[in-house]
DNA sequence: CCATTATTCAATAAATCAATTGAATAATTG
DNA sequence: CAATTATTCAATTGATTTATTGAATAATGG
């Protein structure tokens, strides 16, 4: 019969999951590998945590087979597991986004402080021939994967590479989602040189699960 | 500009969403109230836990707004807040059906102790006539909500309610999912009488999301 | 082979979490 | 109004988790 150890074990093994991924540290770590392969150091770096810390969180996320780790010289990169584990991601941030007014507050409050309205959606972009759609993450994010028409421009690079630019189009750049800041200084940066300039939340990670989920 | 301390309390907020269900008692508990409202005293009847246990973690679930309450009489009935909650449980459920060997071996061989083979998939009965579709959950669970065509028999009711099922067809058990065990126990009782008797493991709510879900 | 660099391991202390117990609250019934 | 019942609160204990620190490992380049 199936026992209450069938049930433990179960919901035992499902919560060790959950437990995995229910430190903000961690949420970092996924949303930020899911643009790509990262090492240790860049991990670090990004989030503001220390080496052994950044290192530690990452042995608990292989731990439970949510990362894969692959070799490169001196270096470890890490990369998620599988494109289930951004999907759950993505469903736990949009889930918490709908619960939690104090989430949506401070989403809110630091596009006040951004100065920007509402960022645009691709819905509302789709089919303008008056508009430049710029990837600011670093270029091996952009090779991994983008929106379709999008050109690639690191933030690092964008100050030296303004005469690329279309001084005649709207310049929309997007960068790894929601909760980046590289497109926001970005458009800081296009803003004060005069461009008309403007931001997407949707990353290339969700534009590429919501045109295969459906499937 | 979007600094540390944005990140800090956007990934904060969703961590202490991902802690309130990373524990196994209170997935547990998500998954049977799922099925419609209970009390305090079902859920711990239920889960095999004292009622004092149950309401601190119910009240766990509802400091982060993940589940609702509503007084009727002396009772507090407590229900999920929205069918988003289902689903991010759902894809918790899922993902580690995909990443724990553990997981599926622990299904796998309940199956096996159970005798079933594979269990069928609602596609596999569509359009068959000689199978009748028993709903084995308490009538107001079934009364909240069920698949198409199916006949409402409360496992504990099932001895009694023999005579009114069909001798010639196939009788196909289904209850809360995939981890519930009443199916079970009602395809064992319906085989020890005699009948062709089998179950699915989709629940009345998994069909109900996924028939939802492309909308 | 030594020095360097990247990463992981191990040990600790502070914080948080889970289960248990018994008391407190609050509505209902006689 | 007293007794009953359902539920929640509060305090305790033991177990986990987190961040920090410093040492250990392992691969590479000179």
């Amino acid at each position: 019969m199936r026992s209450r150890t069938f049930k433990d074990q179960v919901y035992d093994e499902i919560s060790r999951i959950a437990r995995a991924i229910s430190n903000p540290r961690r949420l970092e770590i996924i949303d930020f590998i899911a643009n790509g392969e990262k090492c240790v150091e860049d991990i670090a770096r990004q989030t503001g945590m220390s080496i052994a810390n950044a290192s530690q969180h990452l042995q608990t996320l292989k731990k439970e087979r949510l990362v894969r780790t692959e070799k490169k010289g001196v270096q470890v990169y890490y990369s998620l597991a599988s494109r289930e584990v951004y999907r759950a991601w993505t469903g736990l941030r949009d889930l918490t986004l709908l619960l939690s007014p104090g989430l949506r507050e401070t989403v809110e409050q630091s596009r006040i402080a951004n100065d920007f309205g509402h960022p645009l959606t691709l819905e509302q972009l789709s089919g303008r021939t008056d508009v430049c759609l710029l990837d600011v993450r670093p270029e091996d994010e952009f090779q991994k994967g983008h929106i379709p028409d999008a050109v690639s421009v690191p933030l690092a690079e964008l100050e030296q590479r303004l005469p690329e630019l279309p001084k005649d189009k709207l310049l929309i750049a997007y960068c790894r989602g929601m909760f980046c800041t590289l497109a926001d200084e970005a458009v800081k940066l296009l803003q004060a040189r005069g461009y008309q300039a403007g931001k997407i939340e949707i990353s290339a990670l969700d534009y590429e699960l919501a045109s295969t989920q459906p499937a």
